[in-house]
Order: C-alpha cells, then structure tokens, then sequence
DNA sequence: TTGTACGCGTTATCAG
DNA sequence: CTGATAACGCGTACAA
C-alpha cells in the first residue's frame, strides 16, 4: 500500500487488463489504437496519477527532447532575452533547455560542451566564448550527427546553421549615419576580433570611413572587453588626448562601452553630441536611460533566440533541413537618438 | 565496424576481461575497488572514447543530477544574474540546469512544475508568478520528499527554504531615509501584494511614515506591474496632482518603474531631487545611468542564486538538512545616490 | 487493433 | 576486491 514505487504503464495495463505496449501506445497517440481504449488508457492514467518517465523513455528512444544551450554570460540584457526566445519557442514545441555558461573561458567552454553531450542533448545552441580559436570541441556532435545551432558569436561550420544579424552593415550605417551628422574623427570601440559580430563591426566602421575618403587610424581603435569600465577607460584615452586630436565621435560595439565613455566624459565637461557623438550597439535598455538618448543598433535578442531554436527544433523534427540553411540574418535596424544628432542640435 | 553503438561499460569490460560490474565500479570511483584495475579502466574509457549514459544512469539510480529552476521571467537584470549564480554552483557540484519562465502565468507555471516533475529533477529552485495564489501544483514534489527551495518572490512553507532578503527592513530603511531628507509626503509605486516581496516592501514603508508620524495615504500607493509603462503612468499620475497636493518623493518597488517615472517628470520639468526625491529597488544597472543616480537597494541576485543553489544541493548530499533551515536571509543594503539627496543639494 | 518478448545501459544486490 | 544477475520503465519488432 505504501509501497514507494513509481506508477508506471503496467500498472495502468494490469488496472485495464492491457499489456503494457498497448498503454504505451495509447499514451504516444499512436494511430492504431482504438478511441475507446485510449480514452480508457488516458483516464487511468490520471486516475492513478501516471506520470511518463523520461529516461527509460529516452533510454529506449534515443532522444531526450532537451536542447543544450551554451553562452559566455547569463547576466546580459541580450543574453537573457535570447534565451527567454529559445525557451519559449522550446517549451512550444515540447523541448526542454538545460543551460550552461562558459563565463568566457574557452575550457570551461569545453566541459560544458562534453557535458551536453553526455547528457544527450538532441541538439545544442552556442555562442562561442571570447577566447575560442577553434570548435573541435564540438566534433562530438558533428560526428554523431547532432545538429548545432549558432547564434550571435557564431563560426563558419557546413553542417551548422549561423543565426545572427548582418553585423557588418549594422556598423557600416551607423557609422555613415556619425558621418552623415557631420564627424570626421570617429573612434572606435571594439572588441575581441576573434570573434566575428566584433571583426565585422569594426570591419564595417572602416569601410564607411574609406566610402567618405575619412582616414582610418589605429590610434582611434580601442580593443577591450566592453566592461563598464572599458567604457570608462576609454573616456580618460579621449580626455588624455590634445583638444585638437580628439574624436567628434565614438562608435562602440556595445551600449554599455558607450554609455560609461558618455558618463565619464560629461562628467568631465564635455557636451554631448555638440563636442563628441555617439553611437552603441544593442539597444540595452541603458541606452535608453542616458542622457541624450544614446543613437545603437537593435539586436533582437528574443527574436533572435526564438529563431534560433525553432529551427533547430524543425531541423530535428524533419520539417527543414540544417545543413540547407547555413545562415539566418535578421533585421538589426539603427535607432537613431539624440547621442549622434550633432548638426540637428546646431541648427 | 561501422556499428553505430555507443561505447558501453560491456565493451570497456569485454576490452578488459572483467565484469561490467566492475567497471561500472571503477568509474564511479567506488571505494572497494584496486588502484590497479580502476587505472586500467580508466584508460580504457579513454581509449575506447566512452561516453557514460545518463538515463541508464538515472533509471537506475533513481537521480538526475539536474536542478529545476522555475522564474516569472529569465530576462531581468536581477533574475538572470540570479541564474548566473545558480548555474556557477550547480556547475561546481557536477549539478545542470533545466530552465523554465512562467511569464507571470500561473497556468504556464504549473505546466512547467509538472514537466520539471515529470523529468525527475532533483531538486526545484523557484520564485513564483505574480498571480499564483497557492501553490497546490507543488504537492507532487513534496508528497515524493523532492526539496523545493523559493527564492526572492517566496512562500511559507514548512518543508521548503526560502533563500530573499529582508524586504520589509530595506523598504523600512530606504523610506527612513527619505524622511530623513526632508521628505514628508512620500509616494510609494508597488507591485502585486500576493507577493511576500512586495507585500513586505509596503509593509516597510508604511511603517516606516507611521513611526514619523506621517500620514499613510491610500492615494498615494500605486499597484501595477512595475513596468516600464508603469513608471510613466505615475508620473503622469503625479502631474495631474495639483501641485500642492503632490508627493515630495516616491519610493518605488523597483528601479524600472522608478527610472521611467523620473524621466517623464524631468521632461515635464521638475527637478530630481528638489522637487522630488527619488528611491528605487534592485540596484539595477539603469539606476547608475540615470541622472541623478537613483538611490536603491542593492538586491544581490548572482549571490542569492548561488546560496539558493549550494542549499539545495548540500541538502541532496545530505550535508544539511533543508528541513530545518525554514529562511535564509542575505544583506540588502542600501545605496544612497543623488536621486534623494534633497537637503544636500539645498545647503 | 492488440499482445509477446526483448533490449536500451546502468547500478544494486548478493554471493564468492 | 570482483562477478553474476536482476532490475529500472519504456518502446518496438514481430506475431496474432
């Protein structure tokens, strides 16, 4: 009676006089089974308070209905909101999501990569971590067939699908845009180049720079994490610099780099967009809360992680094809605000 | 050759002339087993490229070693940051995470209680929807002895830890403070007090204007979701005051709403903190964007997760006993910034 | 449409 | 210290 055992399918056979395959059955909306028994199966099934387990489910099946996802960082405005798409659109289709974060450390990166593996994930969504070089890591999953899904920080593979956004022209625009107000001294606040959204970025802001035949200076070039205090340090770079040398304008490949350089340099005195504009990347919810209004790029985080999952979901449901589709762009459209609008303000 | 089984501990056995049993045992690090042959089948894991399986594992061990994390929304500075902490212990302790957002939908989250159920977690770390009344839908982890643990948006319960803060002395505390700059008629932007943290944080405040002896007005508390809409509704709210009638500071349940309420009013032109001082909740990193910076209350999401975390899995290891550790509370501290500075600025 | 019988890969139990 | 064997709960050929 108090017996602690699980309820499983041949409880509910031997309550119905049914051999376990037919429950199993009935349970699984196999076709050929009988309205009536199943009803019977279903009804005894919440009867006795039935409740599927899913390993020897995925013991025998092969397949666990998890996707593994791997990012650098849980704490940011986009990190979270990608995962909030992923989650639901997993949780749409069935899918469960066990979620690991490398805290940009490519080792860490690796045993998170071995565990989801081991764990059986059906298929694994990653953003690489800063200091990855290669993707050998994830061989295991190439060999075994197991689709991979990139997003954001993403790596050229043949049999893995990119989701991102055209960083490139994102960066080339906002960039023309700084121009178009009239700078000619725009610096730059970059990232790892190891990692393409940061290399196309800055590839971007050089191209647009060449197209309006402005010169494009290392010394403008600032390679950091994008930490508030990248932000903050970039600032004393600008405020060590001659009057006559500075920037009118700073592009960074992220909001928070922007908006810290923006505090520190008002701090300082400077005017904002009068004496130097600005333009971030992201369309953090800081950006939103700095005074002016910060000019960035939005990167459709909960679109982005909902696109990203439901195509790895149709890939392994059969409906399309991974190894067809190796790159889904978003639209990733410029918000332009009061940070960069330097001529408007003159008028 | 080709065979595309996975490598098991039979073929690590056969490979080795000795019994899965003791392979089983040598991987596992059981105690009763030679140094020698542990050795040898360790090596011959490597060799062999084997993968342990984890259903087969855990249909028959009975454990996961899979934590459940149940919130109203992933994607909030304080919860993905509180995520962040639980996944880093989870990690540590050879635990994963399996992720799931009610989006304030009781319905969801019960959906989602019964598929973290269903795949056995070992435990469940929560912190409920704004509408969930009672929570019913966890009988089944406490009639199976599953420990639940709650977080920041708790509930009583005799057989669980709640992991928060102490909402009621900091909302005590930050509305202290106001009064004691000057502030008398003292606004208060709350969220749904179905919520012990919000219940508590009213709680605190008036309290906190009675042992002043300042009026408690009805009038002047506000519920809504604390959104960002929210924040802008009360500053119209306050507008439409006359404005002698209106409050000479607001202290807000969280930072979102409190930000967005300043930057209405500053638009209408008031000035932060002379007309109207300003207090928040969550240390939210738009608090130290906004202009003034807004004083708040430092709610340690990374640290409360991990404690909730650690808790949860000292318990399963059977190193404390959650049953007698009813509450947890962490330091919230104050961080007192030019938002509410009034007498200050006056001097 | 349903039943029979077996195996998925591991771990627990008991015996040696 | 090690081996043999029986579960764990479910899915699925194959047979009926």
């Amino acid at each position: 009676m108090s017996a602690d055992r699980e309820v499983t399918i041949y409880d509910i056979a031997k309550y119905l006089n049914v051999s376990a395959a037919t429950v199993s059955r009935g349970l699984k909306n196999n076709p050929m089974i009988s309205k009536s028994t199943r009803r019977k199966i279903e009804d005894t099934a919440q009867l006795l308070g039935y409740q599927s387990n899913t390993f020897a489910s995925s013991l025998r099946s092969r397949q666990t209905n998890t996707l593994g996802v791997l990012v650098p960082r849980l704490n940011s405005h986009f990190m979270s909101s990608a995962i909030a798409g992923m989650e639901d659109a997993a949780n749409r289709h069935g899918y469960n999501l066990i979620i690991a974060q490398s805290l940009e450390d490519v080792e860490k990166e690796k045993r998170n990569a071995a565990t989801m593996f081991n764990k059986r994930v059906d298929g694994l969504l990653i953003s690489l971590s800063s200091n990855t070089q290669t993707i050998r890591h994830l061989e295991p999953f190439f060999k075994k067939k197991i689709p991979v899904v990139f997003f954001d920080r993403i790596h050229q593979h043949d049999e893995s699908t990119a989701v991102g956004i055209n960083n490139y022209e994102a960066a080339y625009n906002i960039t023309k845009h700084l121009i178009s107000q009239g700078c000619t001294k725009i610096m730059h606040l970059g990232g790892n180049v190891l990692r393409n959204v940061y290399q196309e970025r800055l590839n971007g802001y050089q191209q647009a720079l060449r197209d309006h035949h402005l010169p494009v200076k290392e010394k403008w070039h600032l390679t950091s994490h994008l930490s508030e205090q990248a932000g903050t340090d970039a600032a004393r770079y600008i405020l060590d610099l001659p009057v006559n040398k500075r920037p009118d304008a700073v592009f960074s490949a992220n909001d928070t780099a922007a908006v810290y350089c923006m505090l520190a340099l008002k701090d300082a005195g400077l005017r904002i967009p009068e004496d130097i504009a600005f333009a971030g990347f992201n369309n953090d919810p800081i950006s939103r809360v700095i005074a002016p209004n910060l000019t960035t790029v939005e990167y459709p985080g909960e679109s982005l992680g909902h696109t990203a999952a439901t195509h790895l979901i149709n890939h392994l449901k059969g409906i399309s094809n991974l190894y067809n589709t190796n790159a889904i762009t978003l639209r990733a459209d410029l918000v332009i605000r009061d940070s960069s609008l330097k001529n408007k303000l003159q008028e």
